[in-house]
RNA sequence: GCGCGCUUAGCUCAGCGGUAGAGCAUCGCAUUCACAUUGCGAGGGCCGCAGGUUCAAAUCCUGCAGCGCGCACCA
């Protein structure tokens, strides 16, 4: 038989997806089981971290898939029952902002304009429009996802989910609303978690000043906006200011009336600044803590606008013109003492840009530090302890560490969001009650459950359901288990949880990570999932992070069409340990490319060789030597990819398929074959004719297309479909 | 401030106790022979610095430096 010269990705990849996806076998019940010593042949699932449903293929979702593929298709040449599950990402953030903006842009108009239901129609029809490009895309890598179980984080089972679990929790004492200080974003109009914070380094001035003339402590800000709404100063309880402490001053500051109490906390730095805290418990994630222990008042000075709130000539002023304001009054006052130039980390959101401003805000919170009835446990302790006591395995080991850090730390989760595109908080209203449930109480129906919140207002009339969405995080936490049926007890909950690795970025360990183990330790008592594979980030060739504005983004897309999917997919994986962020560049890619060409090549030099092999012909000496030293790769290779150490297979695979197989066994083979000798000959065939099909077992998960091609021209008798084929170890 | 990671050939990285490795790049040579998306060959490294442990250290320990990252702080 002959074979093209050369590999033609473009003709082969289509129609061998097609051919996997017909054959079924990516639905794991269809897949031929292996019986492991007369057990019931092993599970193995991976849920697919879901990509924004809207959103298009880049570097870092085609490493996941790379890899996450080659685990997949590992397993399931081992025999197991392996499934792996894909699904999208409603993103509600990140796509309700996308929509409102083409609106913005085409029609003038915005959310308010259009209405709750109106807008969301428009979001669903752009979802509606978009995922097909996702998926298509998922397609092209070669991911072997099984589609008859694709879930979306906003359809009808997963809705259920997550009013299932909201419900579960609220009633579990574990949800409740709190008027707190949160992490306000001015341009989204929205609160934000602490996790959707990102700092950003800049230049600031640090002012020194006093509240008035006998203000006997001096006060350090970068933001004298901020001092209108102090309501006290914390000093060291032993510092130089002790004697001060349980002191109260009423003062008139730039136009507005203070009351500040001194306080003694612990958490004042003596060497810091001036030693003493001015506090603003409304601006200040910290002062309101601080407050919080002392009983302090929380004023409010600035609103969700970032402008000011308070009378005269600083109302509605955005807070850096009343910045100047306060800073020229102190000057006229000679109250400023200092002024030093200095950097600070500014919060901004993540998502819109928007420097956060905190703001006391009535939200839905997920308390991590309260004990769980009857389990004796807090949130934070089921996140912590599967990981701790070795449930669950992180990969690469010294995230564990990183993980606690994050769990110590960890306050309370804001769940609700300002936003309309998401899960509805599924709270009702109703004058000074408050009900929790999917569906609103029908008013002579079943008691709502009592009230926790003290101080709701009156307010006679129907049941009105909260505004708000929940966290996106939220749906996503529930992932391992809501994409499998839960809260139904389903056949597949029940094969297929725990799943056996989370594959993903680690730069989600905490939104995401963390909070699966969370909700699965609460409404399973299960881990989700045994192993973590963290993966690094893609980066350029000189190590820059890819982005449109560097303009140095590689699409994978392209790529892939320049050079195929299976040398994208190498050129991923090779060189790259876990956790170890990668460089990629096109130069890369091609060389992988020439590596698929490469094998297609031993494989057409085997076929034009091979004519009526007789793959039962005795074998010499030399050549049983070369299948066991193949034989041995074979093990190490099974063994690097048992350990996840997929770059290292994958390039000792490379290795040996160009430079042992085609550089010396196919050369000197080329001498026995032109012999005389025909037993020579036979066995040289034979042999050509193995090893080339152990090479295509051993390469089909990270290349498979190419392989699956090849291994589908090969004449042997018995043959499968290389994707269902035993591995050769 | 606390923590984590990295530092090995021009570049990207493996190796992690026993005489320095791969790929790419560079430089020669070859060519109607499976493949020029090729073959053969060559050059190129005080394995970040300083100590220590050891018969033996790129590899283990300590300290330092540079780079990157996370968390906290940012009064």
């Amino acid at each position: 038989m002959e074979l093209p010269k050369n590999y033609n990705h473009l003709e082969t990849e289509g129609r061998i997806y097609k051919l996997w996806e017909e054959s079924g076998f990516f639905n794991p019940d269809n897949l031929p089981l292996r019986r492991a010593q007369g057990k019931p042949a092993k599970t193995f699932s991976i849920v697919l971290p879901p990509p924004n449903v809207t959103g298009i293929l880049h570097m870092g979702s085609a490493l996941m898939l790379a890899l996450e593929d080659i685990m997949i298709r590992y397993q399931r040449m081992r025999g197991k029952r392996a499934l792996w599950l894909p699904g999208t990402d409603s993103a509600a953030i990140a796509t309700q902002a996308r929509v409102e903006k083409d609106i913005h842009k085409k029609e003038g108009e915005n959310r308010h304009d259009l209405g709750r239901e109106e807008l969301l129609k428009r979001i669903d029809k752009f979802v509606e429009e978009n995922k097909a490009t996702i998926l298509s895309q998922i397609r092209a890598m070669g991911a072997s996802v099984d589609w008859s179980r694709y879930a979306y984080t906003m359809d009808e089972k997963r809705y259920k989910a997550v009013m299932t679990a909201f419900v579960r929790m609220y009633e579990a004492d574990l949800i409740y609303r709190g008027n707190r200080v949160v992490n306000w974003d001015p341009k989204g109009q929205t609160t934000i978690s602490d996790d959707e914070i990102v700092y950003e380094e800049r230049p600031a001035k640090l002012y020194t000043f006093r509240y008035g003339k006998d203000f006997p402590i001096p006060i350090a800000t970068t933001r004298p906006e901020t001092k209108l709404g102090d309501t006290g100063v914390a000093v060291h309880p032993e510092g130089k200011y002790k004697k001060y402490i349980g002191q109260e001053f009423n003062l008139e500051f730039c136009g507005e009336k203070l009351n500040i109490k001194i306080v003694g906390d612990e958490s004042v730095d003596q060497e810091f600044g001036t030693g003493a805290v001015g506090l603003t418990p409304a601006h200040s994630m910290i002062d309101w803590e601080i407050g919080q222990r002392h009983g302090l008042a929380v004023k409010q000075i600035i609103n969700e606008y970032a402008r000011m709130t308070v009378d005269g000539e600083m109302k509605d002023k955005k807070t850096t013109e009343a910045r100047e304001i306060v800073i020229d009054w102190l000057k006229k006052q000679g109250l400023l003492e200092k002024e030093e130039s200095i950097t600070q980390n500014v919060a901004t959101a993540e998502r819109t840009g928007g420097i956060v401003e905190p703001l006391p805000k009535l939200q839905w919170f997920i308390t991590v530090n309260k004990e769980i009835g009857g389990r004796g446990k807090t949130l934070k302790d089921l996140m912590r302890e599967p990981v701790a006591n070795g449930d669950i395995r992180i990969i690469p080991e010294h995230y564990s560490k990183t993980y606690f850090h994050w769990i110590d730390n960890l306050r309370d989760w804001c769940i609700s969001r300002q936003i309309w595109f998401g899960h509805r908080i599924p709270i009702w209203y109703k004058g000074d009650e408050i009900y929790c449930g999917v569906e609103a109480p029908k008013d002579d129906g079943p008691a709502p459950l009592p009230d926790r919140q003290a101080g709701a207002k009156a307010s006679a009339g129907k049941w009105e359901q909260d505004p708000d969405v929940l966290d996106t995080w939220f749906s996503s936490a529930l992932w391992t288990f809501s994409t499998l049926g839960w809260p139904e007890k389903t056949a597949d909950l029940k094969t297929y949880h725990p799943t056996d690795i989370l594959e993903t970025g680690y730069d989600i360990l905490f939104f995401w990570v963390a909070r699966m183990i969370m909700m699965s330790e609460f409404h399973l008592q299960q881990v989700p999932f045994r192993t973590v594979y963290l993966h690094g980030l893609v980066r350029d060739e000189k190590g820059q992070k890819i982005s449109k504005s560097l303009g140095n983004n590689i699409d994978p897309l392209e790529m892939m069409r320049k050079y195929g999917a299976d040398a994208v997919r190498v050129s991923l994986i090779a060189g790259t340990a876990a956790g170890t962020d990668i460089k990629i560049s096109e130069h890369k890619i091609r060389g992988y490319r020439n590596f698929s060409n490469k094998i297609w090549n031993t494989a057409r030099f085997v076929l034009m060789s091979t004519d009526n092999v007789n793959m039962e012909a005795e074998l010499t000496a030399e050549d049983r030597m070369i299948m066991d030293e193949l034989g041995a790769l074979s093990v190490e290779v099974t063994k690097d990819i048992e350990e996840y150490r997929f770059y290292l297979a994958a390039e000792k695979l490379y290795h040996y398929v160009w430079h042992t197989f085609a550089d010396k066994i196919l050369e000197e083979a080329k001498v026995k074959l032109a012999g005389k000798d025909a037993k020579v000959k036979a066995s040289a065939q034979r042999m050509l004719m193995e090893v080339l099909a152990t090479c295509l077992k051993l390469l089909h998960p990270f290349m498979p297309f190419v392989t699956e091609e090849l291994y589908g021209k090969l004449p042997l008798s018995g043959k499968k479909m290389l994707m269902i084929e035993s591995w050769p170890t």
